[in-house]
RNA sequence: GCUCAGAUGGUGGAACUGGUAGACACGCAGGACUUAAAAUCCUGUUCCCGUAAACGGAGUGCGGGUUCGAUUCCCGCUCUGAGUACCA
């Protein structure tokens, strides 16, 4: 029978899968080889034809190395938690747990059509309960640990407590917020317990803290800095903002140093590993303190700090007196001629003086409207301002002047930095337009025109360095500041702690509750915490996350009642505290902080009238209630003033029960129109004070300490069994798949993430392949997980992954089309050309026609006789073809296009509706259309999809295409031009084994030296190939080896046999087949052994040496191989053809190279 | 700007440690079979000069260098792609 690949693919997916062929042992005697592929986010849109690239790939390697006797784990599983299936929920309500189930569906299908030896028995799935438990465990871990510096590795919580308990915080070496306080150990112990939580907060691996994070309006939530591209998410593609929040993170910077350190140990492909290096961003040098010259700082300074309900952070006032910069040329400090402090430092305020105020304030307004992106458009204007204070350089006693600018980044360092304009050019920049010195301080620095960053040379305006050399100079100045106290050697990095929380529902839920505004783990034993059931998707009407609908999504403590905390912190009174709830109180100061800063313009006028009690009363605006927020608010009255058509306001039901709410804790609610306000905002002004004389003084108890009334209604108040409520926030797409590997190993563990011996058996990932995308997310956070996780001893391996492979993308080809349009005037075609398109019947030119139409060689004329010719005497006609032509391209579907052909038939079927009565100019009969490399995407008409593939030509045939294409580590476009070569390879491999009649038939006869040769050829090959992963030129040989016993006409059983284990694993349902044919066990092949190279067959005596003169090579001379270099020369030289070439002259030189060459100068 | 990767026929690409550049495949051209088309098979196919062949010349982004010999090593440059960016 021919090659039938459709019965045969099917019949041995069929077979693997009811024997599970694939199933990886748990215990072997075989050495074990694990080979992982990232799992993929199952999208709605499947599988394009550039998805199973890598996993192609790395399926022939598990099929390789089972061959080669291993004991292969091949898993597959979903990263199945994410954003599309979530915004697909918003739109149509569905829950995204049902999107995402149909979607793994079609995945399955799509994956198990291409043949994949997956071990599905271990399949995983981020967002099964069964899964998240655990990835919420370790969430739990990174809770209870703190980062031990001296110990260089994450220790337990209850260790760090007892060294406080001890001694406090001193001689303690620990990674913690810049806030954590000093205190001996009396003072811990008189801390009570909320206290204590608060700080040890500070030291804990995932912690909650409030920092800037970005926040993607459009999504409604933060992103981390990975999810973030030149200031738009990378999904969906939204603007993001800079925003304070408070927010779970991650203290990955504990990791930073181990996490550069164990690149050098793992075999990655070297652009990845510098990017990861790049983002952890280490740089070296040093710290220094300059004191603030005490002349005259403002007194005002203080009050005018908004912040005031802030603590201040250690060091940041004055009475320490000095501004702390970072440098990583601290040899330069005698070039400082002044300071640069971002506008976000905190001291801005204090060290403005009153005559710089105007111009700081200005400053400060101005950089603070800029976005990120005008910012970093505008890098190369000078800007700045003068705060009118000075420091003191600490080396040589100049007064230094301290200005602030935007080009000094709050985020980095300690936001502020020694300015040295000889060896900076910003610095330079900066001082030329603000005509400060510049002072050169090395012997061979050239700074005419620009900075010279030089570090040849010796030092000169630079006291005590003089004449010494950068090496000396840097050792010299840091061993003075340390002398000093004023600086120290400093190791600074890039990377920020990584921000954990998402406002959103499809995610795992965090195992927290909250307890005095406090975060506390819920038990272990009530794991895994169940993503709740939600009305709606959307954040509710307060602005808290879509969990934040959820019905009773609050914790019942286990015993009894815990102790009721301290009243709030006393920064915090004179807010909103006594009103809101307490459990959301957290979250509405957040919410309501960011509504202050961002008014409507409608709240803004009725600001104005509100403010200052010119009511009579003092309102607060954004001020929380419950869970609610108040747009303004009269505490003592109770009066409640609501706008509409603010942003997240819902419905008539939402408002009304909200009223409800509100007047049940004793507020009365006054509500206005936006446009109310807008259009008259003085009688809305007299309503409210109507409002306010007429109402008494407002009812408070409902509002008394801490006792509080449940958000769900039920009375917490002292009772067995108190409620809390959970976190809102779930963790984002990296949390599941920062560990998911370990779960493959034993993966129905419900006792364990992975057990002890699965873990100390499978130990790491050998070989892992994906998309390079990931460099700086999932991989780099799988490295931190792992490195925690082995701290605990909970792993073996330092490092995840020992070798990684990124397969390049697939790009797509896009086919065109063009329209051929006439009318009166040239040019471009415009949208107010429509009148002509619908008018005219679609005309469509081919390819190169169309060029030479838009390149004015074709015209109307020219083009009428074509139509004329091929299309018949009045086929004109029906065009205004008096008038101009000209072309318009569009994209066509590329699956009807072959070899850039396009099909007529099927363009006239599937385009009959935009196109009626479509007429085409050929060239060569055939209608060429152009074609252009771009992403392959559903718009531009270029996906391909595997599925139509793998029904006409078969999943061996995709398989060996997808590696023919070209190296697996580049990016190249997506052509199906090329698929029937491998196709007919195939077909020609079926033939070897029958007969013309297609009967199978093989003999028996003893193979020939030829058939031997060719066949140890490519036994060696495929061995070299794969284990350098070098998969399209095994391709190649495979179709060289073929066509070489195709020419020798071999159906020799020992031969073809061999051959069939070579190419099972590119291949694997035509050598099932034929191996079961050759009278093989059925399934056997998948665990045969790849035949042993034998080198014997390759020996060659002649080799065809190739005779070059001068190095250009003129003949080929067969000569034995026995020869040695004198023999062959003589040979050569002997040769009439060679004394030819050589006009009978005497080479002045021969050089003869063994089996490779033979070159003569002359 | 910085860092990294890359540039070879009409196309995808091969050439592994410096040793016959263009393997393999697509496409194209010609031919066989066929009433015809499809399919299949055969031959040719880097470019230039030459009627064809023999033969000759050029040739791996550009310019130089090392070498008997360079796609491969070194120096300088151009272009393309990716990452990153006032990081002190």
């Amino acid at each position: 029978m021919d090659y039938q690949f459709k019965d045969i693919e099917q019949k041995w997916q069929q077979f693997w899968a009811d024997n599970q062929t694939f199933k990886a042992e748990d215990k072997s005697t075989k050495p074990k080889y694990y080979v992982l592929d990232m799992f993929p986010y199952p999208s709605g849109a499947g599988l394009h034809v550039g998805h199973p690239l890598g996993y192609i790939a790395s399926d022939i390697f598990a099929r390789y190395k089972r061959l080669k006797g291993f004991n292969v784990l091949h898993p597959m599983g979903y990263d199945s938690f994410g954003l599309p299936a979530e915004q697909y929920a918003i739109q149509t309500g569905q829950h995204p747990a049902i999107t995402t189930e149909a979607n793994i569906a079609t995945y399955r299908r799509q994956l198990d059509q291409i043949g994949f030896s997956f071990d599905w028995s271990r399949e995983v799935r981020t967002s099964s309960p069964d899964y998240y438990k655990w990835t919420q465990w370790i969430f739990m871990q990174l809770f209870n640990n703190w980062y031990n510096k001296d110990a260089d590795k994450a220790e337990s919580i209850t260790k760090l407590v007892a060294h406080f308990e001890v001694s406090g915080s001193a001689g303690l070496n620990a990674v913690c917020d810049e806030e954590a306080a000093s205190f001996t150990a009396a003072e811990w112990k008189a801390k009570n317990n909320n206290e204590q939580q608060e700080e040890l907060l500070k030291y804990r691996l995932t912690y909650l803290r409030e920092s800037t994070v970005n926040w993607c309006p459009a999504l409604g939530t933060v992103l981390a800095n990975d999810e973030v591209k030149d200031g738009f998410s990378e999904r969906g593609g939204y603007p993001v903002e800079q925003k304070k929040m408070m927010q779970w993170s991650m203290r990955i910077t504990a990791y930073a140093e181990r996490l550069l350190q164990g690149l050098d140990k793992i075999d990655w492909p070297e652009p990845l590993k510098e990017m990861q290096r790049n983002w952890i961003g280490k740089s070296i040098g040093a710290s220094v303190k300059f004191p603030i010259s005490p002349s005259q700082p403002s007194p005002e300074g203080r009050a005018l700090n908004e912040a005031d309900n802030k603590v201040s952070p250690t060091g940041g006032d004055l009475e320490g007196g000095a501004i702390e910069v970072f440098t990583t040329r601290v040899d330069t400090i005698f070039g400082v001629t002044f300071l640069v402090i971002a506008p976000e430092h905190e001291l801005v305020a204090e060290l403005t003086t009153p005559a710089q105020k105007a111009e700081i304030d200005a400053y400060i307004a101005q950089t603070k409207k800029k976005s990120e992106l005008d910012r970093m458009a505008d890098a190369k204007t000078v800007s700045g301002a003068f705060t009118g204070s000075y420091v003191i350089n600490p080396l040589n006693d100049e007064k230094v002047p301290i200005y602030i600018a935007d080009y000094v980044l709050a985020g980095y360092g300690t936001g502020a930095v020694m300015a040295v304009p000889s060896g900076d050019q910003r610095d330079f920049l900066f001082a030329k337009h603000f005509d400060l010195p510049i002072i050169p301080i090395l012997d061979t620095q050239n700074i005419t025109d620009e900075a010279d960053p030089t570090k040849e040379g010796k030092y000169i305006n630079s006291l005590f360095i003089n004449g010494l050399v950068y090496k000396e100079a840097t050792a010299a100045v840091v061993a003075k500041l340390e002398e000093l106290g004023l600086g120290k050697a400093k190791v600074n990095f890039r990377m920020r702690d990584a921000i954990f929380g998402r406002q959103r529902y499809w995610g795992e839920p965090v195992p927290v509750y909250f307890k005095d505004g406090l975060p506390h783990l819920i038990s272990e034993s009530d794991l895994p915490l169940l993503l709740p059931e939600v009305d709606k998707y959307l954040p509710t009407e307060s602005g808290e996350p879509p969990l934040g609908r959820a019905e009773g999504w609050a914790y019942t403590a286990p015993s009894k009642s815990p102790p009721v905390g301290e009243t709030s912190p006393s920064h915090e009174a004179g807010n909103y505290r006594e009103t809101a709830d307490p459990v959301y109180y957290e979250q509405l100061k957040d919410y309501s902080r960011e509504n202050r800063n961002q008014p409507t313009p409608a709240e803004d006028i009725l600001w104005q009238f509100l403010r200052k009690e010119q009511t009579g009363f003092k309102f607060r605006r954004q001020h929380a209630i419950d869970q609610y927020i108040a747009d303004f608010v009269s505490l003592e009255k109770g009066l409640v003033i609501e706008l509409d058509g603010h942003h997240h306001r819902l419905s008539k039901e939402a408002d009304d029960a909200r009223t409800e709410i509100l007047n049940h804790f004793g507020f009365e609610v006054l509500r206005f129109a936006n446009d109310e306000v807008l259009q008259n905002p003085q009688k809305v002004f007299e309503k409210v004070k109507e409002k306010l004389e007429a109402l008494p003084e407002r009812d408070k108890t409902h509002f008394i300490g801490d006792q509080k009334v449940s958000p769900t209604g039920g009375d917490l108040e002292g009772a067995d069994g108190a409620e809390y409520a959970y976190e809102l926030s779930t963790m984002p797409g990296w949390a599941g798949s920062s560990w998911y590997w370990y779960r493959y190993m034993d993966a129905h563990n419900n006792k364990e993430f992975a057990s002890k011996e699965a873990i100390e058996y499978w130990k790491d990932v050998d070989l892992y392949i994906g998309g390079s995308e990931h460099a700086t997310g999932h991989l780099l956070y799988s490295r931190f997980w792992n490195k925690f996780l082995k701290d605990l001893d909970l792993v073996v391996e330092e490092e995840p992954f020992k070798k990684l492979i990124n397969q390049g993308m697939i790009q797509g080809r896009s086919n065109f089309i063009y329209r051929v349009f006439f009318r009166p005037w040239g040019g471009e075609l415009f949208e107010d050309a429509d009148s002509v398109k619908k008018t005219t019947p679609p005309l469509f030119a081919s390819f190169s026609l169309a060029q030479k139409i838009k390149n004015g060689e074709l015209l109307s004329d020219d083009i009428k006789e074509l139509i004329t010719e091929q299309l018949g005497e009045h086929a004109a006609d029906k065009y205004n073809i008096s008038q101009v032509a000209f072309v318009q391209r569009s994209h066509v579907d590329v699956n009807i296009v072959q070899n850039d052909i396009l099909d007529i038939q099927q363009f006239k079927a599937k385009y009959l509706r935009e196109y009626p009565e479509a007429e085409f100019i050929l060239e060569k009969d055939n209608y060429i259309c152009g074609h252009e490399v771009e992403k392959m995407s559903k718009s531009k008409f270029n996906v391909v999809n595997p599925d139509d593939l793998i029904t006409r030509y078969g999943a061996d045939t995709l398989r060996m295409y997808e590696m023919f294409l070209g190296p697996l580590e580049q990016s190249k476009p997506w052509n199906t031009n090329g698929i029937e070569g491998v196709f007919k390879f195939l077909r020609k491999f079926w033939r070897l084994f029958h007969n013309e009649a297609w009967a199978f038939t093989v003999s028996d006869a003893e193979p020939t030296k030829a058939e031997l040769k060719s066949l140890h050829k490519i036994i060696r090959k495929v061995e070299e190939d794969v284990e350098r992963f070098s998969f399209n030129t095994s391709v190649s040989s495979f179709m060289i080896a073929i066509n070489e016993l195709t020419d020798l006409k071999c159906n020799n059983r020992k031969v073809l046999q061999d051959l069939v284990v070579v190419l099972a694993s590119y291949a694997p349902h035509i050598c099932e087949e034929l191996w079961t044919l050759l009278g093989n066990q059925a399934g056997t092949l998948s665990y045969a052994t790849y035949p042993k190279f034998n080198p014997a067959y390759l020996v060659e005596d002649e080799f065809a040496y190739p005779i070059s003169i001068n190095g250009k090579t003129k003949m080929n001379l067969n000569i034995s191989l026995s020869l040695e270099p004198k023999d062959i020369e003589a040979f050569v030289l002997a040769n009439t053809d060679v004394q030819r070439y050589l006009d009978n002259k005497q080479p002045k030189k021969v050089i003869v190279v063994k089996g490779r060459i033979v070159n003569m100068v002359i």
